[in-house]
RNA sequence: GACCCCGUAGCUCAGCCGGAUAGAGCGGUUGAUUCCUAAUCAACAGGUCGCAGGUUCGAGUCCUGCCGGGGUCGCCA
């Protein structure tokens, strides 16, 4: 692509515009019948003196055919390029392989990404995966920009909750599945909120817990444990891996050390008898030590966020967290800031939207909401019914199932902007037709089932890719690597599963116009054209498995 | 009260650095199965881009104000 916009730019300095905004300007119209690229001259009006107009005519007229560009010409102000057709196919076919979209955009820098992050001794509830998947989709995308990134789960295991936990395994014994932790909390925050006893003994617990009681710290790992490994069955299953486990416990005494040097500097002071950072008018106050003396969530924060900067010299870090939380991260960010950390405008809240039910945020406290395992289950019971339906002879149904299921879910969270909230509805979450990810399998499921009848890739020529279908795949195709860059620069995975929806749809469209007009079939008798059409079928199917590969789908070659 | 997010077709939403005639899915109507698998495709119907100003040659896109929905605002995480 680049070499054609150069090609332009050319063309625009030899008018006098400077090449640099020429080759910024070039965009693709919307309407694309109208041409391929093209160079809107208002800007230069001023500068150059002359008509938005007749600089559109200038343009067009220093152009001569360089086996790049096929025709330019202006309409009113904008100069209009058709590309040559065969040189670009083959440009944009070339360039696909299995590392297609990769750049060196991130090489050499690290950036550290905090997602998933659930709390230990719960179960993981279905807005837990919204964190999950778009933090692995930015790894997944970072990574194929070059970056060295660094998954960290910040597990909450720490806090004011585990003092409770611990009256009710005093009181009703040592919990042997997450879900039986979470019973036990639940009757125990109900106990002590009853009973002021009950409740000095949780905030007892708490305190035990901080200073390393035997008792306290053998419940905690345990309830530890056992919760990483019922985490890990599910983020196997969606396709979650993170490289490093962290969690705010082995943070308390540098979280307490942050308060201590903090006051001493005089950056942090006494306030209602706890300790704060005042921030701004707008930000208020930070609080970092609570009035009995326990440091809170955010004193563990801050100093995660000097370690992980002394620990991997990070160039960006994301916190992939609800966006109920983005006043706690701008406190956050402006706290570390304030603390002289000239890095601090390299972390970013990822913020994404809430889960709704009937239009209201759901109640996840106190046990309710519902678990991301029977999300997972009911998806892939309803992708077993379809199977049964459509494809019942097929083999493997059951991982097929699995995989089908698990898709409609993960694109419920990556096929939107993440700010977007969802309203929880079984039969929106679960959808498997129209723009979904069981969709964008089946494409690709396509894609591969042509090649295999086809008898796969051969050499091609091309140039034979002549057709109007044929050059609007080619083009699409030609953007893949824009749209990884785009969810890499915005933090935003739904550019590339919005291009890979655009792709699969222009794919369908071309495949199916074989069915009314047998020269349009990508198997035909010619076998130069075949292997040609063969070859562009395989550019959609690597795209595509690439693509879906970065969103955490499974690309199945059979469904 | 202050701040943040959202407002585009009946519903759910795309729309990239401002660019020419605003696009999908679902739902509705009508067709299509002699290349892969109809989990599909083609076509039709459906719009005051919340409202009012402003900047600009040009605004769904940027700025200001307002309206409506959701959210957040030191002793939870």
């Amino acid at each position: 692509m680049d070499q054609f916009i150069e090609a332009i730019a050319s063309l625009a300095a030899r008018a006098g515009i400077d090449k640099d905004q020429a080759r910024a300007a070039v965009a693709a119209p919307k309407e694309r019948d109208r041409a391929d690229l093209s160079l809107p001259c208002f800007r230069w009006a001023k500068a150059l003196g002359k008509a938005p107009n007749q600089i559109a005519e200038d343009v067009a007229a220093a152009f001569e055919p360089d086996g790049l560009l096929a025709s330019v010409e202006a309409v009113g102000p904008f100069v209009n390029v058709k590309l040559d057709r065969g040189a670009f196919t083959k440009f944009a076919l070339d360039a696909i392989d299995e590392n297609y979209g990769k750049s060196e955009e991130g090489v050499g820098a690290t950036v550290v990404i905090d997602y998933g992050s659930p709390n230990i001794a719960k179960p993981l509830l279905f807005h837990h995966l919204r964190s999950a998947v778009i933090g692995q989709a930015l790894c997944n995308v970072h990574r194929w920009a070059g970056y060295k990134v660094v998954g960290i789960n910040f597990l909450g295991d720490l806090g004011t909750a585990f003092g409770k936990l611990m009256v009710g395994i005093e009181k009703w014994g040592e919990p042997t599945t997450v879900a039986e932790y979470n019973r036990i909390y639940v009757n125990a925050s109900n106990f002590c909120k009853e009973n002021e006893g009950a409740m000095d003994a949780a905030r007892a617990w708490a305190k035990r817990l901080e200073e390393g009681d035997e008792t306290a710290l053998r419940h905690w790992t345990n309830a530890r444990k056992l919760s990483l490994a019922e985490f890990d069955t599910v983020y196997e299953w969606l396709g979650i891996k993170h490289d490093v486990v962290d969690g705010e416990k082995q943070y308390l005494d540098a979280g307490h050390a942050v308060v201590v040097e903090l006051l001493n500097e005089g950056t942090a002071k006494e306030s209602d008898g706890g300790i704060v950072i005042e921030l701004s008018k707008k930000l208020k106050a930070f609080l970092i030590r609570k009035n009995d003396g326990a440091s809170l969530y955010q004193t563990r924060d801050l100093a995660a966020a000097r370690d992980r900067m002394e620990r991997y010299d990070f160039a960006k870090m994301l916190y992939v967290v609800d966006i109920a939380q983005e006043f706690y991260f701008n406190q956050l960010f402006a706290a570390l800031a304030k603390m002289g950390h000239a890095w601090a405008d390299r972390c970013k809240h990822v913020k994404f939207g809430q889960v709704l039910v009937d239009g209201s945020r759901a109640k996840t406290r106190e046990g309710g909401g519902t678990t991301l395992e029977s999300v997972l289950q009911e998806g892939v019971r309803r992708a077993r019914a379809i199977i049964e339906e459509k494809n019942p002879e097929i083999e493997g149904k059951e991982a097929i199932a699995k995989s089908v299921g698990t898709a409609a879910v993960i694109y419920c969270d990556l096929g939107f902007p993440t700010t977007k909230n969802i309203d929880f509805k079984w039969d929106e979450i679960l959808r498997f037709d129209g723009r979904t990810g069981p969709y964008l399998q089946y494409v690709h499921a396509s894609a591969c089932g042509i090649l295999r009848k086809g008898g796969g890739v051969t050499k091609f020529d091309a140039s034979l890719l002549a057709g109007e279908h044929e050059w609007n795949l080619v083009r699409r195709l030609a953007e893949f690597p824009d749209s990884v860059q785009r969810a890499c620069r915005d933090c935003e995975p739904s550019h590339v599963s919005n291009f890979l929806y655009d792709l699969a749809r222009e794919f369908r469209s071309y495949h199916t116009a074989g069915s009314r007009d047998a020269s349009l079939r990508v198997i035909v008798d010619d076998d130069a054209l075949k292997a040609a059409r063969l070859g562009l079928v395989d550019g959609v199917r690597q795209t595509l498995k690439i693509g879906l590969t970065l969103l955490g789908i499974d690309p199945l070659e059979r469904m």
